[in-house]
DNA sequence: ATTAGCACTCGACGAAAAGGAGTGCTAACG
DNA sequence: CGTTAGCACTCCTTTTCGTCGAGTGCTAAT
C-alpha cells in the first residue's frame, strides 16, 4: 500500500526518532543521505504519512514522530534485525558457561544481562508448575508439629512448603504416606493429581491411618496449591533513563505496575510461542500506554518454561531487542540440552 | 545541653519539615501553638541551633532544616514513638494470620506490607543458613545424569540446587551417600559442615565408591557453596513520591543501587540486633546519602532470621517507621512460636 | 513529479519584573 | 534581662514578555 519511497522516508523518520527521542523534521531526514530528496518532497509524503495515521504532529510546526499504527507498521515490514553485536554474544555465552544450579537463578540472572544490554526494563515469567509433571514428593519433619514438604517437577523445578503435622499421625504413617504418594503419583501431570489423589489415593489410604479425610485435603492443598506466580522484573531504573519518563508521576505509574504482581501477570495472559511485540495502547494494562513490550516464549521438548520480556518506551530499539531474544532463546535451549546432556 | 525551649523548637521544627519538606520558618513554628513564643524569640534561638551545627538553611531568606546531626538528635532524643495505629495493627495482624508456608514468602510478604504502611521503600536480608543446622539432605535424581540436591535446615529453610551425577555412580551408590550424609550430618550447624565431610565422611566414603575424591568435592561445593544473598526489596516506587527525588537523577540514582545486590548486601553489614537507625551521610553508600534507613533484625530462639529495612528521606517519619518495626518484629517471633507450637 | 521560496506557526529560551516568605538587627517593653 | 514589635533587606519563585528558530504548508517555477 506504501510506495518505497514512502517506506523509506517512514523507516528514516522512525529510526532517527528512536535515536533522538525528538520529532524528526524533513530537512534532517533529507540529509541523513539515504534518502535522495529535497525536503519539500519529503514534506509532502510526510503529510500523506500523517493522514494514513502513521505519524503524528505534536504540534503545527514541529516535526514528525511515529504513531502507535506507525510502530506496528515498522515492526511488521521494516525493521532490520541488526544481528547480535560481538560483544553482547560473548557477554551472553558466559554468562551461559557459568554454572547455574537452579531454575530460578538462569531466569533471573538471564533477566539482569537482558536489562544491562539494553537499557530496557525485563519482566519475567518463571515456568508454570501445570505443564509439568511430578518427579518426587518428599516429607521431612522439622520438628514435632511442623515439616516440610518438598516437590520436584521433571524439569528440576522444586517447591516446597511448610506444613503443619496432624495430631495422631507418626512417623511411621508419614512415611507410609510419602511411600505411597511417590508411587501413584510420580510422572503424574500435575494439572491431573487432584483427581488421582481422590481416585486412586483415597482408598489406600484409608487403610492404614484413620482420619484420612483430613490428611487427604492436607495433602490436596500442599501439593495442587496454587503456587505463587513467579514473576519478577529487572532494571526498572532503566525506565528513568528515557526521555519520556522525566516526569516523575509517569515513571511512578509505571515503576508500580511493575511492582504488583497481579498486573504483572496481565501482561503475560496471552502467551503464544515465540517473539509477540505489543505497542503502546495494544498493551490492555493503561499504566503502559507509552510502552512497548516485547516477549518471548522459551520451552524445551514442548514443555513451556517461561516467558521474559522487555518493556521499554514505544520508542524502543524494537530490531536490537528482537535479534537478542531471539539469540537468547536459542542460547537457552541450547543450554537445557546440554544441562540435560 | 539543650534548653527544654530548645528542644521543643527544634521538635517542632523537624516534625513540620517532616510533613511538609519546606524549610520551616519561625512564624509557623509559632502559630502551631505548641510553642508559645513569639517568632522573633524563636528565630533568636534558631539562629543558636544552627549554630551548634543542628539546623541549617538552604539560603539567607529561607527557613531552616534540620541538619543530619538535627536528625540525629531527634532521633535519640526527641522522637516520640507513635504506636501503631489501630488500621495498620490489624493489616499486620491479618497478614500474618493468612498461612504463608514458608520462609521467603513471609518475609517478602512482611517486606510488602511495611512498605505499602510507609510509603517508603523496603530492603530485606533473607535469613543466613550460616547459623542454622542442617536437618536433612536428599538427592533425586531428574534423568540420567542429573540430580536435584536439597537441603532443609532446621528452621525450615530450603535450598536446592540442580547437580550432574559423576559417571560411574550407580542409584544405589547415591542411596548410600544420602544415608551417610544425614546420618552424619544431621545436626551439623553448616559452618562446620565442610570440615565433617573430610574428617568424618571421606574415610566412610571411600569404602562404598570408588572415586571418592570427585564426590567429596562436589558435595562440598552442593551443601557449602555459598547460598546467593537473598535479599530483596519492594516499593521502590514509593521513592518517587518524596519530593526530594522528583529530581528523576538522584531517582535513578538510588533505584539503582536497589537493584544491585551486591551493594544492597553492603547496607546490611554491621548488624547489631534491634533496630538501629543510620541517617544521611552515616550510610556508607554515597547513593543513599540523602535517605535514612532503619533495620531491626529478627531472631528466634537466638537463631538471626534476617534483616528487614526501611529506606526513606532523610525526612522520614522516624517515630512511625520504629513503632512499626518495632511491632512487627515482635509479631514474627510470636508467629515464629505459634508455628512451631 | 520535483523542488525552491516564502510566509506563518508555535514551542523553547532568557531576561526582566513582580511577589513574598523569611531573616537579622535594633529598639522598646515589662 | 529576657522577650517582642518593627523594619529594612535578601533571595528565591513565579510571571510576563519578547526573541529566536526549527519546521511546516502552500505556491509557483523547473
Amino acid at each position: 500500500m506504501l510506495s518505497e519511497r514512502q517506506r523509506m522516508i517512514l523507516n528514516a523518520i522512525i529510526d532517527d526518532y528512536i535515536r533522538s527521542a525528538e520529532p524528526v523534521g524533513s530537512r534532517s531526514i533529507s540529509k541523513r543521505g539515504d534518502v535522495i530528496f529535497s525536503p519539500a518532497t519529503i514534506r509532502n509524503e510526510m503529510a500523506d504519512l500523517e493522514e494514513m495515521g502513521l505519524l503524528e504532529q505534536p504540534h503545527t510546526s514541529a516535526g514528525r514522530i511515529p504513531s502507535i499504527k506507525g510502530y506496528r507498521y515498522y515492526v511488521d515490514h521494516l525493521v532490520t534485525l541488526d544481528g547480535v553485536g560481538d560483544q553482547d554474544a560473548r557477554k551472553l555465552r558466559t554468562f551461559f558457561a557459568e554454572k547455574m544450579n537452579h531454575w530460578e537463578g538462569v531466569i533471573g540472572h538471564a533477566a539482569t544481562i537482558l536489562s544491562q544490554l539494553t537499557n530496557y526494563t525485563s519482566i519475567v515469567l518463571g515456568p508454570e508448575m501445570f505443564s509439568t509433571t511430578l518427579k518426587h514428593f518428599q516429607l521431612i519433619p522439622i520438628n514435632d508439629v511442623s515439616a516440610v514438604a518438598i516437590i520436584v517437577a521433571n524439569t528440576g523445578h522444586v517447591e516446597h512448603r511448610t506444613i503443619s503435622i496432624p495430631d495422631g499421625i507418626s512417623m511411621d504413617d508419614m512415611g507410609k504416606i510419602v511411600n505411597l504418594l511417590n508411587e501413584k503419583l510420580t510422572g503424574v501431570p500435575f494439572y491431573k493429581v487432584k483427581s488421582v489423589l481422590h481416585s486412586e489415593i483415597a482408598k489406600e489410604l484409608s487403610r492404614y491411618v484413620e482420619q484420612c479425610e483430613d490428611i487427604l485435603t492436607l495433602l490436596e492443598q500442599t501439593i495442587t496449591e496454587e503456587q505463587e506466580p513467579k514473576v519478577f522484573f529487572s532494571g526498572a531504573s532503566n525506565m528513568l533513563t528515557q526521555p519520556e519518563f522525566k516526569d516523575v508521576d509517569k515513571a511512578k505509574n509505571i515503576l508500580g505496575m511493575l511492582e504488583e504482581t497481579q498486573l504483572l501477570m496481565q501482561l503475560f495472559q496471552s502467551n503464544p510461542t515465540g517473539i509477540q511485540v505489543k505497542i503502546g495502547t495494544e498493551n490492555t494494562l493503561e499504566a503502559i500506554n507509552q510502552c512497548s513490550l516485547i516477549t518471548a516464549t522459551y520451552s524445551y521438548e514442548g514443555q513451556s518454561l517461561g516467558t521474559i520480556g522487555i518493556l521499554g518506551p514505544t520508542r524502543m530499539e524494537y530490531g536490537k531487542v528482537i535479534s537478542l531474544l531471539n539469540f537468547l532463546s536459542k542460547d537457552i535451549a541450547l543450554m537445557m540440552s546440554r544441562w540435560y546432556k
